[in-house]
DNA sequence: CAAATATTTCAACTTTTTTTGAAATAACTT
DNA sequence: AAGTTATTTCAAAAAAAGTTGAAATATTTG
C-alpha cells in the first residue's frame, strides 16, 4: 500500500508517528481491500435519498413493489434498478409471493436504517 | 410523499398495515428530506474505497496531504478532490500549519471510521 | 390457453462523478 | 524579491451511475 514516503513532513508529525511505533503499525490498522470494498458498496447503496427513503419504509413495513412504487411515486423500472442496488448490497431482500415480490429489510439493513431514522 | 395508493396489494399486507394504524403512521416514521439528504451526502462520501482508506488512516494519525498522498500513492490533484468530498461531508477537516495542511478526522468521521475499522 | 397483473430487463440516453495534467495560490526560504 | 515547496483549482476527458420507455418474464385468473 505505501509506495514511497514523503521527502519531508512537519517535524512534530514525524515525532508523533515514531511515538506510535512507526507508520507500519498505523497502516496495519487500515482494513483490507476486501473489507473496504464491502463497506464502500454498502455506503454507495445508501448514498441516494430515494434509496434511503425506501430502506426506511421497509424498516417499518415489508412491502410489495407496487406499494413502494406508490409511496416513492416513481416508475417501476426506475424502482427495480434501485431495489437491485439495495439488494446487492445486502440491505434488503425480496421474496416472491404469487404475483408479488415482497421486499423486506435485512439485519444489515436494520443496522443502518436505525441510525438514519433515529431522532435528534 | 405518497401520491397514489396501489389499486390492489396482497391482502395480508393490507391487514398488517391496518394493524399498525395505517400507512400514514408508517410514513410519518420516514425522516425528512433534509435529514435523508444529509445522510445521503455522508454515505456518498463514504462510498469509495480510496476515501474509506483515507478516513481510516486519519482515524489513527492526523496527516499532512503529502503523507496521505504517499500512503495512497495517487496524484495531489486527485487526492485534493477526494479530501474535499470527505471534508464537505463533515467527516474530516484540515488546518493549515505553515506550508502544510494537516487533515484530521472529526467526531462525525470517527463514528463511521470506528465501525469500518472494527474487527470481525 | 388467452388475457391480465406485477415485476424485471434491456439498450439508448442523460447526468453525475472521477481522473488528468496544467496552472494558480499561498507560505516559506534564501 | 525570486525561487521553492505544499496544496488547490480548473477545464477537458473518461468513466460510472441513473433514467427512460418498450419489451420480456412469470404468475395468476377466466
Amino acid at each position: 500500500m505505501l509506495k514511497k514516503l514523503p521527502d519531508n513532513m512537519p517535524e512534530d508529525m514525524v515525532a508523533e508517528i515514531e511515538k506510535k511505533g512507526g507508520l507500519e503499525k498505523i497502516l496495519k490498522e487500515i482494513p483490507t481491500q476486501k473489507k473496504l470494498g464491502k463497506n464502500a458498496e454498502i455506503y454507495k447503496a445508501l448514498s441516494s435519498m430515494l434509496r434511503l427513503r425506501i430502506l426506511c419504509l421497509l424498516k417499518n413495513q415489508a412491502s410489495c413493489v407496487c406499494l413502494i412504487r406508490s409511496v416513492a411515486n416513481i416508475s417501476y423500472s426506475k424502482l427495480s434498478y434501485h431495489l437491485s442496488i439495495l439488494k446487492n448490497a445486502g440491505l434488503i431482500d425480496g421474496t416472491k409471493d404469487g404475483n408479488y415480490v415482497i421486499y423486506h429489510i435485512t439485519e444489515l439493513g436494520k443496522k443502518y436504517a436505525e441510525d438514519i431514522c433515529k431522532n435528534e
